[in-house]
RNA sequence: GUGGGCGUAGCUCAGUCCGGUUAGAGCACUGGAUUGUGGCUCCAGUGGUCGUGGGUUCAAAUCCCAUCGCUCACCCCA
């Protein structure tokens, strides 16, 4: 049996490399222009950063992380998202002395060991901006707007922005209370997970999908009523931004992510063109992630969003990408005696800056003018024993069936002003 | 982890229900149709332990069992 990729990755050929070149493009150009800047951190970190900063009783750290152990035993985990190791590489270079707000963005692999399905992988890539330092809800609006303006540049459409508060150290509290309060009777009816969420994180039971569930959910206190003053100021200043920019969004009550170190915002983004797997993005703010890895009290906020799914919708809404330019000019060969000066032509050109192959297997001229053909090079050089008494070489126009001699001097100029002229 | 669908050539599939000669098609690939010229056409060729292992049978791609892989859905998420 031949070797196959594990299960839930992927390999990126190169028939489909275009599309993440766009993505990535765009994803950079939009950042920066936000005044975000790239940060790449390791594959793997300690696990303990991971258990501490996402919190223990969420499904990533519980069941989906891909752990080992280095040679003294020390635990380490492949990144399963990358908002904790963007927070504990600020901490650790002290990112905050050269500016009080920090923003960052990175493009990067994500593993989690999930049982794949569509939408769904092991390895994954997600992009992502984080902004760090800063308290106030404007920011909030401006992470929400990055996210979404990188989308529109993509050309998605059919998405919808939901938005909800999930409180802070002080409110949240006393939802949670009043969620136990309002489920406390009802614990019977509601199912196995969420009789178990009951006690680890109530909050959890509010997105549960199941029917049972759901009639009880239906009727459960809003978080809104618990919100303090500043979170609830917190909140209305957000969707004040948002109105504003003219930016539509649906509050959902129900929207819980599932990290615990959310507070305050949290967002989700649907693409309607998805199937079970719709979130392409997901994010909020964490004010006490800072803290909970043991660095000084930090607000942040920031967003992920997951590139296959992001690739799946272009995909799905057939948007037009711009493809590799493809080989401008192949070098053919008749008889040994030509190979060298094919070589040097070739290099010639691609030191010129025009895109040149030539044949490697030894095929002969026909066959070589199938594959310039296939290929769709728009010119070939024919250089055969007559060509190579005179210093000269034959351009065929693939497309017009014409053909001319130039001598070896010439071609350069010849070829770029062909192709100049063709806008090819 | 749990459940459904599917595994025949590089790709898309036919053949499986009702076992029977060397397992097929289209596309792709390679070569040819007189000297050193692509596309169109025609001809020929390469390529498959029918996912794997076992069982039933005179005979298995086809029936039975197991196993692996892919895929979709659930939980949850991007």
């Amino acid at each position: 049996m031949l070797v196959q990729v594990p299960k839930g990755t992927n390999d990126i050929l190169p028939a489909q490399i275009d599309y993440w070149y766009y993505l990535e493009n765009i994803i950079k150009e939009v950042l920066q222009n936000f005044g975000y800047r790239e940060i790449r951190t390791p594959v793997f970190e300690y696990t303990e950063l991971f258990v501490r900063g996402i919190g223990e009783t969420t499904d990533i750290v519980a069941k989906e992380m891909f752990t080992f152990s280095d040679k003294k035993g020390r635990s380490l985990t492949l990144r399963p998202e990358g908002t904790a190791p963007v927070i504990r590489a600020y901490l650790e270079h002290n990112l905050s002395r050269e500016n009080p707000l920090t923003k960052l963005f990175y493009i990067e692999s994500m593993f989690r060991s999930e049982k794949p399905q569509a939408g769904r992988f092991r390895q994954f890539h997600q992009f992502g901006a984080e902004a760090i330092g800063s308290p106030l809800p404007i920011i909030d609006a401006e992470i929400v707007v990055a996210a979404l303006f990188i989308f529109q540049k993509l050309g998605l459409t059919d998405l919808t922005l939901h938005l909800n508060s999930v409180g802070c150290k002080q409110c949240r509290p006393k939802y949670l209370d009043a969620l136990r309060d309002y489920f406390r009777e009802k614990k019977a009816q509601l199912c196995a997970d969420c009789q178990l969420r009951y006690e680890t994180n109530p909050l959890r039971i509010l997105d549960c999908k199941k029917e049972q569930c759901r009639v009880i959910v239906g009727k459960c206190p809003s978080i809104f009523k618990y919100l303090c003053r500043d979170c609830a100021a917190h909140f209305d200043a957000l969707k004040v931004y948002l109105d504003k920019l003219g930016i539509t969004y649906q509050i959902n009550p129900f929207l819980v992510r599932g990290l615990d170190y959310y507070t305050k915002t949290a967002f989700e983004i649907i693409s309607g063109e998805l199937g079970a797997q719709n979130a392409i993005c997901g994010g909020g703010r964490y004010d006490y992630l800072a803290e909970e890895l043991g660095g000084k009290p930090t607000p942040g906020v920031g967003f992920a969003a997951g590139m296959e799914r992001v690739l799946m919708t272009i995909i799905k809404q057939n948007i037009e990408i711009p493809l590799w330019g493809g080989i401008k000019v192949f070098v053919a060969v008749t008889g040994q005696d030509g190979v060298n000066t094919a070589l040097e032509i070739a290099n010639q050109l691609r030191s010129a800056g025009v895109a040149a192959d030539m044949d490697f297997l030894g095929k002969s001229l026909k066959a070589q003018l199938r594959m310039a053909n296939k290929l769709q090079i728009p010119y070939v050089l024919i250089l055969g024993p007559d060509e190579l008494k005179e210093n000269a070489v034959l351009i065929k126009d693939m497309e017009e069936g014409t053909q001319e001699t130039v001598s070896l001097k010439n071609i350069l100029f010849h070829l770029k002003s062909l192709i100049l002229k063709n806008k090819i």
